[in-house]
RNA sequence: GUCCCCUUCGUCUAGCCCGGCCUAGGACAUCAGGUUUUCAUCCUGGCGACUGGGGUUCGAAUCCCCAAGGGGGCGCCA
């Protein structure tokens, strides 16, 4: 019984996509389910594209998702070197292979893979850009190979013509170095993109050519754009790995998000820790439709992360955040810092919104949400409502009891003929500068009695 | 053009393999209420889908065929 072997084989030749991520993540996933080797290949054959600088940005963006490898170029492992820019011999050696055994030709330079089957010439349209043109070329009647295939069932699908295992300038191309490196790297189980189903015909007619069986393929469902048409691509908004870091969502968010595309936990759950996602998912219940990106239920989910941390582990996210605001220098009151951490936790959409909605807490320096005050002169006059309260406001002692705040609008109110529920959002207002936020007592408990009547005093006079 | 894959609410999906329990369930979004006065959380409810056409069957979202639509491949990129 062979233990489960998969890889994830990026090509540092850009940042780091979502799909790469999640293509990373299944592998990852299957690998961690069986207890099996989860393999990181570089793919870095293509000279003139690659760079060192992505390459780290695969490594950070793996390690911030959680993602780690137990072989690799870092790692080491029994099966490397595992950058292909490192095992030039490896494929000299299975090119004399197809080279003995009729396989593989020279021309134009190249050594290309010979198709079994008979030969013809076809005039064929093609595209070049936006115009139709015509060409002679030369296809192979092969016969179709099957691809197994454990979302997909067996596919059969025929090449129909020769391609290139070496290109001229001597690096191995990529069908060629990828069968190669998945078969001297014992992978068991190749789980990648459905993009390159069409192609896995060719990377099993290698398998067969080198009388080597194949491995399971999983090919998983694209992911398609939010918006517009095709599938998500590096410009889409949403579509780097590093967009989401620089946002501070958290990575635990990320990875749950990518779990669900392509894949439904057997339970139900959609927000869940990736323990339980590793003890269910099984490539059999990857999904075959491409799915469309959205946003909004990410956002969802890292809001959902956002309450599931541990408090300790919010705060020490939320900390640095506020430190880059400049709305902590590091030397205050750390059980200060902790009851605004604490009343902002339930209401917060993501920790990039901490630093807006912390800001009154620590400073007087804030702004006033315009579109929050037009909200509340609709209701009435906030400026008015705020003033009523200033008599209440100068006789309280504190805040300390949330029942301090009722009793101070029950004293304005007593009289006027208005209803209390015209006091809370103008006075909010008047403390915070915004239209929402944690529960008002909290807030004003926090700010403490001094600062309540002091802001109040200041938007009364209007400044 | 050609080959391959796919097709349930606006979006993500459950159900489909093993046809009846489906007047099709859930989540996001949205709308309306509620949280005996504030609120960005929370609760309740509303709106909302089996791509179309044939066939098989007593009965089809579920099985078969065709069409249409969507996606992808067809590089000396990966």
């Amino acid at each position: 019984m062979s233990t489960v072997r998969t890889r994830f084989a990026p090509s540092p030749t850009g940042f780091f996509h979502i799909g790469s991520a999640r293509t990373a993540l299944f592998n990852w996933l299957y690998a961690r389910h069986t207890g099996g080797c989860f393999i990181l290949r570089v793919e870095d054959t293509d000279s003139a594209r690659n760079e060192e600088r992505y390459l780290r940005v695969i490594y950070e963006s793996l390690r911030w998702l959680g993602l780690d490898w137990d072989e690799g170029p870092d790692a080491g492992g029994a099966h490397g070197p595992y950058k292909q820019s490192e095992r030039g011999a490896i494929y000299r050696e299975f090119l004399g292979r197809l080279r003995a055994s009729g396989r593989a030709y020279d021309r134009d330079g190249a050594v290309w893979f010979r198709l079994a089957g008979a030969r013809r010439v076809v005039r064929e349209k093609y595209r070049e850009g936006d115009r139709v043109l015509e060409r002679e070329a030369e296809v192979v009647d092969a016969p179709p190979v099957c691809i197994h295939d454990v979302v997909r069932g067996d596919v059969m699908r025929a090449e129909d013509r020769d391609f290139v295992l070496v290109r001229a300038n001597g690096e191995p191309g990529f069908h060629f170095a990828n069968v190669v490196d998945d078969i001297t790297m014992r992978i068991t189980h190749v789980i990648r993109g459905e993009d390159h189903l069409s192609n896995t015909s060719k990377h099993v007619e290698l398998y067969n050519a080198l009388g080597v069986p194949p491995p399971v393929f999983a090919h998983i469902p694209l992911i398609l754009k939010g918006d517009g048409r095709g599938k998500m691509s590096k410009r889409d908004r949403g579509a780097l790995i590093e967009e989401y870091q620089a946002r501070h969502f958290l990575p635990e968010a990320v990875r749950n998000f990518l779990c669900l595309l392509g894949w439904t936990p057997r339970d139900g759950r959609e927000v869940l820790p990736v323990s339980d996602v590793v003890a269910q998912f099984e490539l059999a219940d990857v999904h075959q439709a491409n799915a469309r990106f959205d946003e909004r239920k990410m956002s969802f989910i890292n809001q959902q992360w956002l309450r599931l941390i541990e408090p300790g582990e919010f705060s020490r996210r939320a900390v640095p955040l506020l430190r880059e605001a400049g709305l902590v220098a590091g030397g205050e009151n750390a059980a200060f810092v902790q009851s605004v951490l604490g009343v902002l936790r339930e209401k917060l959409p993501g920790l990039e919104d901490l630093p807006r909605f912390a800001r009154y807490f620590f400073t007087d320096e804030f702004e006033r949400d315009g579109a929050a005050r037009e909200a509340l002169e609709k209701k009435g006059d906030p400026v008015a409502r705020v003033r009523e309260l200033l008599p209440a406001l100068e006789a309280v002692a504190g805040f300390e009891d949330a029942a301090a705040l009722d009793a101070v609008v029950a004293r304005t109110v007593a009289g006027t003929g208005r209803k209390p529920g015209e006091y809370f959002a103008p006075l909010r207002y008047a403390v915070s500068g915004l239209g929402g936020g944690p529960d008002l007592h909290s807030v004003l408990r926090i700010l403490g009695r001094d600062r309540v009547l002091a802001r109040a005093r200041r938007f009364v006079s209007g400044a």
